[in-house]
DNA sequence: CTGTTAGCGCTTTCAC
DNA sequence: GTGAAAGCGCTAACAG
């Protein structure tokens, strides 16, 4: 690769000062037109850049935001992050990522990375290891020093920091009332670990809406899947004994597995049981049946986690921590009966 | 936010040096022990971390590599940049990620940005703008300048640079080629217009593998995708008069809509018509029937564009370009009929 | 053992 | 109109 061009070496060139070659390709007046000029054209002719690294050391921030996500094949959180790259953008910053792949040791590493100075801001989104460890050291030093961060979906709510999170209890609630409505008696719940937050938000939730019926939940209805088990076998058993009327899975793939399974079992969708899943992705509108879904508005979250931060980072004051709440909608479709 | 400690201050603190202090936190035997212990303890209640840019600015590289791709909300880029990030961080670089959101001109400013210093080398797949456009002017600096690149997938043939691409053509030859197998008389190509590169290919090899056995090509079976209007119902042309026995799409969403769509005339999948798409995603694992499709390797793809890059970037000597093509393979699911 | 100095590329203030 | 100098935070060669 060539070696980069400098103020210096244009300066050498034209034999004048650094400080004379600044102000010339920034069109000062103060530099005579003719000499503004030559030197404009020569650093133009030899692809001249401000080096980005100087400016930063010089200004004190970097213009860049750090991401740290469990994971990127992941239609929720790369729908957050095109809506945290949009509103970074547009306010002149741009956006470094990294992938925790779910493990705690490399989230760590990349919060460690990230706050040498690298970027201005952190938006995190919590591993599962992590909320399964229930260790958060890792985050103290930032805290302390009053680091710009904000964290979405899988949060810590003992952490005086911003946060955005999608209602989980309240879309779990709907989408279980909805069931109910359309007159399911036996609903079943597939679920994650109760370590994962949003799992067990989620369960809250299928749980109110039984609750606000008088109804009792059977916990046989409700199972959670071993992620290092098989997916299928899994919910398989569902439909041993006593099968369901109804089945809520906490996200895409639970629920059309859940659909495919029944099927292969002899029972028609919905006809026989009606499926509702959680997140809004691909899968979804391509199920057969199409599945009826709790839509989580990934988007605007993004948008949403990045606002906070920006406003944090530029703002002069110390702001109080926010919590910001984004509420979902169920987005019927033909996995659940009409009433 | 707090100030960010620094070796001066901390120098200020003990009344040493700077270097005394940057000694001392190196372990420096040069160092008294005595002095060490305290400047390390204070260094460390305090979360003093050398600023990463300035440490760049001095040995000028950032450790960074930038990405600009057309979208990441599309499981094969995440896939890839899944790679990337693994063989990166492994080699001790971080990823930054733009998104050109399949524009021209975000490409380009997000090119512009990166090459102004913020990393050490660059890997690009072309937005469909630019490819449309075929105006590769905002690459010529970069190559003239020598700087590192590597693109993938959507590449440019003209540009003398690394390049990884899949096997389009030999994908798409073996897709077609197992229709042709198991007895399709009539194979329909939905594909998309012919500048998007991938998808012309792809054609290729499906023209080839009917070019092979001295069929000729039946121009009405093809449709190219317009994706600024309905994809089911341009599909759903294919199904009024004379229907195909096979169809190749070239991506899941294409092949699993048609699936649907033919469904819905009447057509059994695969006894009617056997169906291949291209991209192992997460639908067409739990389409139904599961689609039979051509795997792209993203993950290794990804490594292998880190890896070229990282090479390039760390070489004392210029490298001839190269070129790397990932081979597919044909993963058999339900939607094709055997033998 | 500790300190001085120069320099990375750039901006900005202040002289000339 | 142009240039000199200081400084952003850090490293490293060299001096004491």
């Amino acid at each position: 690769m060539k070696p980069k061009i400098t103020l210096k070496k244009i300066a050498k060139e034209f034999e004048v000062s650094i400080s004379t070659v600044s102000k010339a390709l920034k069109g000062s007046h103060e530099i005579s037109v003719e000499l503004k000029e030559k030197i404009q054209a020569f650093a133009k002719l030899y692809h001249y850049k401000p080096n980005s690294i100087a400016v930063r050391l010089q200004n004190q921030q970097t213009k860049v935001i750090g991401v740290v996500v469990p994971d990127i094949v992941h239609h929720f959180f790369s729908t957050v992050i095109r809506g945290i790259e949009e509103e970074t953008n547009k306010r002149g910053y741009s956006v470094m990522i990294c992938l925790s792949n779910e493990s705690y040791e490399k989230e760590m590493m990349n919060i460690e990375m990230f706050t040498n100075g690298s970027v201005d801001g952190l938006i995190v989104s919590i591993s599962k290891e992590t909320q399964a460890k229930n260790d958060y050291s890792h985050f103290n030093d930032l805290l302390e020093d009053g680091f710009p961060l904000v964290m979405f979906d899988r949060v810590n709510d003992n952490f005086k920091c911003d946060k955005v999170i999608i209602d989980d209890v309240g879309g779990a609630f709907n989408a279980t009332n909805h069931l109910l409505d359309i007159g399911c008696k036996n609903i079943a719940l597939i679920t994650t670990p109760r370590h994962v937050t949003v799992g067990s938000l989620r369960r809250e939730g299928y749980e109110k809406a039984h609750l606000k019926r008088g109804m009792s939940i059977n916990e046989n209805s409700i199972i959670e899947i071993n992620e290092t088990e098989d997916l299928g076998e899994q919910i398989s058993k569902l439909f041993i004994s006593n099968p369901p009327d109804g089945i809520f899975a906490v996200n895409e793939l639970y629920a059309v597995t859940a659909m495919n399974r029944a099927r292969e079992k002899g029972f028609r969708i919905p006809d026989d049981i009606s499926v509702i899943g959680f997140t809004d992705g691909p899968i979804s509108q391509l199920s057969l049946p199409p599945l009826t879904t709790v839509v989580q508005h990934g988007f605007t979250m993004g948008k949403q986690v990045a606002e906070l931060l920006l406003n944090r980072i530029e703002s002069k004051e110390e702001l109080e921590p926010q919590k910001i709440v984004i509420s979902t909608n169920l987005k019927i479709r033909k996995s659940t009966k009409s009433i």
